[in-house]
RNA sequence: CGGGAUGUGGCCCAGUCCGGUCAAGGCGCCUGGUUUGGGACCAGGAGAUCGCAGGUUCGAAUCCUGCCAUCCCGACCA
């Protein structure tokens, strides 16, 4: 592996860092904290969008768009959300620019300053509410179900491709409703979703929970997570969705009348998940080979490598990869045989693997000989001979099994990664030694949380739906707690 | 915003202390040929105002001043 990645045993961050470059997911651009998408990872990126876009459809929302530019009064409007995003907001004070004295350079232009300055959307729910009291008179116009694909701001000191960018592409539902009980059960539902396209399409494991209150988004009452386990042992936000209350109806003044005629406040909620999803992919499955795709995400799901000797056997070998291709094709696999005559086959088995395409395919002149090709799969590493004939069937169900293979995988190690510890000493050691999530006692308030994390760096993730109502003693106080919370150091 | 480091062809980087055939090497790229069952080899070629702006000097990648940018460690966050 002359050309191959840092180890991840011997340094992890290191190891994400090329292994994103090197897959040509994205690459950083000039502009501090902003990455340039690739097409391989932008092809990624557009299927997890396309399933999630379908799920948010089947779920009776519709996608629409708001500006990328909000007003700077409207933030100040809900008094908790101005506070959580005030600090990470980039702000456009002028409209113009002009010629500099020297004639080469452009300055901003001092008379050109905006009246009210506008923010770049940190998150829309201020500009969206603003209009939601527009569309909403009445109960008949409730529930209002919105999504919008977009590209939002958030002036990280710290940056990390994929993890977190200052600039990054998300989807954020926003949804008004006539009930309380209503808003929390939209809330709800679009946590299952996110966690049923975790676990189902990105083979990804997740914990759903409440976030504490310190955690919860800012103007939230409730925020409802999906926590994920990355292989250093370290937690993955991958998605939130909140019960607002009345929070931004009130900030925004939204009424609706109800069937009696009387003024009420709608109820609302928001939830998303972004580009920040690609990480949790590299994070969870991908080896010291290069990235590993689960077969429902991966742009290509089978690559074919001919191997030959001159024109005449590559024409003989492409006869049979361009059969074994359209019949895969005809299963609605997708294919890529590469045929490049500048690469040499060992080449092309380490640009495979280090793209993650999950299945690969060699015919070489012995294989034309016997009727056989060579298939590898990604995950396992393993190389196994397979007869030409009824192949595409056979690779149909080997991307199931691939798919089946890695959540299971991935599913071991958070299990084997989730310890329940009992004291404070066991809690210090465990996430010392170990790592992952930690179960613990926790008594409920917010200080003993900000101890925790100031002496561990490990935060409460979220108090997971299926832990138990029981009598406990706090891990770090010792007072009395009713169940179990999870901890981790997080991402 | 504090502490540390770095900036040299597309990428990785040597050279900076001690100014003077010094702009080196590797990867990649282009051309031709030989190759092809795990990242091929040979030959030739293109590509750099040494982060930017001043200054010192006969002479600056190298010394001085200022600025800019990026990375790492903290506080902030999906």
């Amino acid at each position: 592996m002359a050309k191959g990645l840092p180890k991840r045993a011997e340094d992890f961050s290191a190891w994400y860092n090329e292994l994103v470059t090197k897959a040509d997911l994205a690459e950083h651009s000039d502009v501090r904290g902003c990455m340039i998408i690739k097409p391989y990872g932008y092809a990624i990126w557009d299927n997890m969008k396309s399933e999630l876009d379908r799920q948010f459809k089947a779920t009776g929302h519709q996608n629409a768009y708001f500006p990328l530019l909000i007003p700077k009064s409207y933030l100040s409007k809900e008094a908790a959300h101005v506070d959580g995003f005030a600090k990470e907001c980039a702000v456009v004070t002028h409209y113009r620019l002009k010629n500099g004295e020297d004639g080469k350079s452009v300055v901003v232009d001092p008379e050109a300053k905006l009246e009210e300055e506008l923010i770049i959307r940190p998150t829309s729910e201020t500009i969206i509410w603003n209009s939601f009291k527009n569309w909403i008179q009445s109960y008949r116009d409730l529930p209002l179900l919105i999504n919008q694909w977009a590209n939002v701001m958030r002036w990280e000191m710290r940056t990390r491709l994929f993890l977190r960018t200052s600039e990054f592409l998300w989807q954020e539902g926003h949804t008004a409703h006539a009930t309380k009980a209503e808003a929390i059960t939209e809330a709800e539902k679009m946590l299952e979703v996110y966690a049923d396209f975790a676990e189902q399409h990105m083979a990804m494991p997740v914990v759903k929970g409440w976030k504490t209150e310190t955690e919860r988004f800012a103007g939230a009452n409730e925020t409802y997570c999906i926590e994920a386990l990355m292989q250093d042992g370290k937690a993955l936000q991958a998605g939130t969705s909140h019960f607002l209350g009345q929070n931004f109806a009130k900030a925004f003044d939204v009424k609706f009348a109800d069937a009696n005629g009387k003024q009420e406040h709608v109820w609302a909620t928001s939830w998303g998940v972004s580009t920040r999803l690609m990480g949790a992919l590299i994070l969870t499955h991908s080896d010291d080979f290069g990235l590993v795709l689960p077969p429902k995400l991966a742009p290509i799901h089978v690559a074919i490598v001919p191997i030959y000797k001159g024109d005449e056997q590559l024409a003989q070998i492409s006869e049979v990869a361009n059969k074994i291709k359209s019949e895969l094709q005809a299963l609605g696999i997708i294919v890529k045989f590469d045929d490049d005559t500048k690469r040499k086959p060992g080449w092309k088995f380490a640009e495979y693997e280090m793209k993650g395409v999950p299945v690969r395919i060699a015919i070489g002149p012995k294989d034309l000989e016997k009727g056989t090709v060579e298939v590898a799969r990604r995950d396992t590493l393993e190389k196994n001979g397979y007869e030409q004939e009824d192949l595409a069937p056979k690779l149909k169900a080997l991307l199931e099994e691939i798919q089946e293979n890695l959540l299971n995988k991935a599913k071991s190690f958070n299990d084997e990664n989730t310890t329940t510890v009992e004291n404070w000493n066991e809690f210090k050691s465990v996430l010392e030694n170990k790592g992952g999530f930690i179960l613990a006692h926790w008594d409920g308030t917010a200080e003993t949380e900000e101890k925790i994390k100031q002496e561990t760096k490990a935060t409460i993730r979220c108090i997971p739906y299926d832990t138990i109502e029981e009598e406990g003693k706090c891990v770090y106080s010792s007072n009395k707690s009713t169940r179990k919370v999870l901890f981790a150091k997080a991402y």
